[in-house]
RNA sequence: GGAGGGGUGCCCGAGUGGUUAAAGGGGACGGACUGUAAAUCCGUUGGCUCUGCCUACGUUGGUUCGAAUCCAACCCCCUCCA
């Protein structure tokens, strides 16, 4: 089916769209104006990851097609604690806790949307603003005499449980209809069209469809994104270190440039077309060669990238500290960092201790056998000894484990 | 409620009285090879004051010179019956 619309057009070619509930309606309403669209986050933590940037670049995207993004966070289901990962029996976060989470949140949506008060201004909602107060009877009687238990007992989600004998909570059970309701609420607030998710929320976004269409006579559409994986399968966002988060604080543009420079081939051309702004007659020239070549290709996404999550000044300096530290063995700017107390310096502190320090390794043990098995490197110099010790003299200096990862010691 | 089966290291999974920090696989990390890629091969993979010590096989007690392995109680999960 022709796609008129140039958001739809553009999502499509470079490979945001998994399913939609009513493409060619969808298409006509992106024709006929501003289309405002939502996206739902958690507010578990106070940044996000790579995980959240597909639908962040989804919203990106939209609002440069000249339609309205809005962000809305889970601050009234984060206070009940999401259900669906029971096993780990979350704990519930405090108001002030979660407050402080959306604050930095909001953070990194700043970088990726133009937030104001224009038509197509990007706005952030909290969904705990209407939640928090929907009195018990008002919600049975608006909202859940338009959900048929018998039909959500065949949802996947419900029916896989049941048929494991696994307990339900009425907490879960009614995850999807407070879910639906965000849907309706903002299309009451803000004339809000279109939900957007991860592959994983198609059933509840036909729910919220399905209730407005019943409440307000109104039709409204959904759209998921593919689940993202890397080409050797592997969940997408998950390095050495943990969740690669889009936060400064929580992880240095460096590793932010690093994570994408270490790309694997088959995922280049991709993630250009879903992580970047480039055109894709350009990605499509960048990555057309294949081999050796892609390296070029993704430098230009690890910068493109991080421009995006960081900053212009952010990306280049990463780069160029990326040049130094796989270059010549100097100690480059921009790498992490530790310094030696004074005692230290005039001692020498074993750098087994170093490296736990500085978070290259999670135990002393792991240190030594690191050091052992000639992982660890001093100013580009094999370390053979395991008690090995760095005092003055010696500094600045640089502790490499593996090739890829280093700090200075000061 | 009744009858069986099961809970082992990051995950899966062997082990049914002693050289078991626990086979094997996966993942992860390191090395070689490369292109800061993938694949492949090799090594490592509980902690520490590290030729030794401490902690660990659902929980708590018990038997024993000695237990992940035997016994008891409790908690949780699965299958079948009601």
């Amino acid at each position: 089916m022709p796609l008129r619309s140039p958001v739809l057009a553009t999502l499509t070619a470079r490979g945001f769209i998994n399913q939609a509930t009513d493409l060619a309606g969808l298409d006509a309403a992106f024709e006929q104006g501003i289309v405002p669209a939502y996206v739902g986050f958690d507010a578990t933590a106070d940044s996000l990851h790579v995980g959240h940037l597909l639908p962040i670049m989804t919203l990106r995207r939209l609002q440069q097609a000249g339609h309205k993004p809005i962000v809305l966070i889970g601050g009234g289901t984060t206070r009940i604690g999401d259900p669906s990962f029971r096993t780990d029996a979350r704990p519930m976060l405090d108001e002030a806790q979660i407050a402080a989470n959306i604050a930095g949140i909001r953070k990194v949506f700043d970088r990726f949307l133009t937030f104001g008060d224009g038509p197509t201004d990007a706005v952030m909602v909290n969904n705990a603003d209407w939640l928090a107060q929907v009195p018990w009877i008002d919600m049975l009687r608006d909202v859940g005499r338009h959900f048929s238990v018998n039909r959500m007992l065949t949802f996947d989600s419900v029916k896989t449980r049941l048929e494991r004998q696994e307990n339900l909570s009425f907490l879960e059970f009614n995850y999807m209809i407070l879910q639906a309701y965000d849907f309706l609420e903002l299309s009451r607030r803000m004339g809000c069209r279109l939900q957007m998710g991860g592959a994983d929320q198609w059933g509840n976004i036909i729910n919220g469809i399905d209730l407005v269409r019943r409440v307000e006579g109104r039709e409204v559409f959904g759209l998921t994104a593919p689940l993202l994986t890397t080409a050797s399968g592997a969940k997408m966002g998950k390095t050495a270190a943990g969740a690669v988060w889009l936060n400064a604080d929580r992880l240095s543009p460096y590793a932010y440039w690093q994570f994408w420079r270490n790309t694997e081939d088959a995922d280049v051309a991709r993630f250009l077309r879903l992580f970047t702004d480039l055109p894709l007659e350009e990605i499509e020239a960048l990555t057309q060669a294949g081999g050796a070549a892609l390296n070029a290709a993704k430098a230009r996404l690890a910068h493109e990238a991080t421009a995006l999550a960081h900053g212009e000044d952010a990306a280049q300096q990463a780069a160029d500290t990326a040049r130094e530290a796989f270059g010549a063995g100097a100690a480059a700017e921009g790498l992490p960092e530790i310094v030696l107390t004074g005692a230290e310096r005039a001692d020498g502190a074993p750098l087994v201790e170093l490296l736990v320090r500085a978070g290259l390794a999670g135990s002393r043990s792991e240190a030594r056998r690191a050091i052992a098995g000639r992982g660890v490197r001093h100013d580009g110099a094999v370390v053979e000894d395991v008690e090995a010790r760095l005092a003055a003299p010696m500094l600045p200096a640089r502790l490499s484990l593996g090739r890829k990862r280093h700090v200075v010691v000061r």
